[in-house]
DNA sequence: TTAAGTGCAAATTATTTGCAGTAAG
DNA sequence: CTTACTGCAAATAATTTGCACTTAA
């Protein structure tokens, strides 16, 4: 099928791009997050029950460990937006989330719409390495 | 002890400004969070271990138990900066938080030096609970 | 060939729950 | 008294790990 060529090449480049070995698990979750370029937020359970739908079955333990290293190799982002579980997002830039409390789904908030006029002055010898912005949002 | 007895004394008064009766246990745990009228932040095992070091021990399901209890009266917030552990805070307001990577320390930031230029525009049909804003540290 | 990756099942960590006993109003 | 609270131990949820097997380079 020509379409799953396509979103497997973006995997497999996805991961060259990390400079991470082409295992078959790994192609497969590559191509369910990067496959259609666009950016997406996955539950190690989340992504464990997409590749179950796929002809590429993965374990639990495996989507764990991998996406795990896709964060190492620099691929991805984990975002704690609850205090249970992890979240993890293949845009790897600063930008904000928003998180719908009801249905626990986190997305993507425009970047270029976020803008600080200020932001507290920072202890003494330290830095940021990163500010989350996470806007929750209910249903009204 | 005076000192204690101004403890306790705050303790009682924050358990009753959310309406919950003062049991031996949650009026142990209140002093430990607000006796010396400062803010705090939490996890289960850290206010557990904080109270064994008292004569008022309180066993580790009844600080969950309890914890959650705070939040649901409104006493204390829920944070999420870690994917796997809560944290919980004695400051109810809006305010964003300094955290340090290396230590997992969690601590407020200065809300007045926070601003806003612009915040995204929000998808139809939704209202904003909460903005979270997490500055993470490392030290330099 | 060989170091890296995988999968299972068992281990760990964080948290919740069932239930019998205890205490506050 | 009576209902809510507590504590233990067992249950659950999310995640990691040990180890024998497999595979990409």
């Amino acid at each position: 099928m020509q379409t799953n060529n396509i979103k497997t090449e973006r995997g497999t480049d996805w991961l060259a791009s990390g400079g991470m070995r082409p295992t078959r698990q790994r192609v497969a979750l590559a191509a369910l997050l990067v496959g259609d370029g666009q950016d997406r937020h996955v539950t190690a359970e989340s992504l464990f029950a997409a590749a179950k739908k796929t002809s590429e079955a993965v374990s639990l333990a495996t989507v764990y460990n991998t996406l795990r290293a896709f964060c190492e190799a620099g691929l991805m982002l984990e975002i704690a937006v609850e205090g249970n579980k992890s979240y993890f997002d293949t845009r790897t830039d600063a930008h904000p989330h928003f998180f719908w409390e009801e249905t626990s789904k986190l997305v993507d908030a425009p970047v270029d719409q976020l803008a600080f006029a200020r932001l507290p002055d920072l202890p003494e010898g330290t830095e940021v390495t990163k500010v989350d912005v996470v806007i929750r949002l209910r249903r009204v």
